[in-house]
DNA sequence: GTCTATACCATGATAGAC
DNA sequence: GTCTATCATGGTATAGAC
């Protein structure tokens, strides 16, 4: 046990770094910051990595890697209907447990360049999306799939976004942050409409 | 006519400042690049601005001035159905017309400190969050009307933030661009629901 | 594989002439 | 009110010893 301190993994280094960079973004933290929050020197980090970039890279292919398993979501259930609410919550969940992976997303829907969009859609949002557009399919062959599946994820996806100024606004309540509260809601949302 | 180029006035300055910060962020743009920008030595920026904070407050605090005409939407029709039919499309619409401000907007949601939060929501959220819940409150007595607040101006946002994928992504159509048509498919999703 | 030391450049900011 | 010139700091990145 207790493997040594010192010389640290790629790996290790990676997961020191991916919630500093989940946090400032990409511009937001010096090498001088993050080698200092790794607990190394700047030439250490640079022995693995050969410049900032792909040590970014790098850490959001990690953080991106192994998050697929929200497709289970989407087969587990009978009816399209408990399958939408399965993946409502486990889509509010995952955002709730991994807050840096989705941070990360967030940086790179506003910040990042084409070659890095396209890292995101292959590693994480293109299998994911299929499979909701295909429940979309289901639930209402009325709609476009594509605009759905979009609304779907954005529903869950805002409240998380506007977290930091949510708590200022009119009818704010501590249970807003429960991934479960949100999860009913968008459910009985998307069930019924608003039309009475 | 024809006022001298060379002499600038600070609101002058501000509006060229406005789209440089809203495509790199705070971070992603140095004074340089914005004087460069103003057609201004980096000093005769300073000579307006004591520091790049209070430029960039300056330029946030202008854009989001006089941003409140949404409200109009929200009172102009009879039934809450067909107000929530106005402010999808006005909302989508003004996404389209001032993407610098809604840019902005997000780049603030995952980087501004508490100041420029609250200044955020004093500025521009508050009273139209008011009145959306208002709406909302009419719509569906039985929903959280925070909740559905954020959902209702998530949905319409959560398209724009994706822009930059969405051509990836399978089922992309060119008119999902459209605010038109994007505001059709908020309010029938919204209105019907997906129950059959 | 890690360190200290350092090169080199871009950054935010200022001084002082016009 | 704007400019050129300059400063101090912090940024990315490297050299070379251990």
């Amino acid at each position: 046990m207790a493997r040594p301190l010192h010389p640290k993994s790629k790996e290790e280094i990676l997961e020191i770094v991916i919630p500093l960079f989940a946090v400032s973004g990409y511009n937001g933290i010096s090498m001088r910051n993050l080698a200092k929050g790794v607990g190394m020197s700047v030439a250490a980090v640079y022995h693995h990595f050969s410049d900032k970039e792909t040590l970014y890279l790098a850490a959001i292919a990690h953080a991106f890697k192994n998050k697929q398993e929200l497709s289970k979501a989407l087969d587990a259930g009978t009816s399209p209907e408990e399958r939408l609410g399965n993946f409502l919550n486990h889509f509010s969940q995952s955002i709730h447990l991994y807050p840096d992976f989705h941070r990360l997303i967030n940086w790179e829907l506003l910040d990042g360049d084409e070659k890095r969009l396209r890292l995101l859609v292959d590693q994480v949002f293109r299998e994911q999306f299929k499979a909701i557009s295909t429940l979309a399919k289901e639930l209402a062959p009325d709609l476009d799939p594509h605009l759905l599946a979009i609304s779907l994820v954005g529903l869950a996806n805002y409240h998380d976004l506007t977290k930091s100024i949510r708590p200022f606004l009119p009818g704010y309540s501590a249970d807003h942050e429960d991934p479960q509260t949100l999860g009913r809601h968008m459910l009985s949302l998307l069930l019924s409409g608003l039309s009475r």
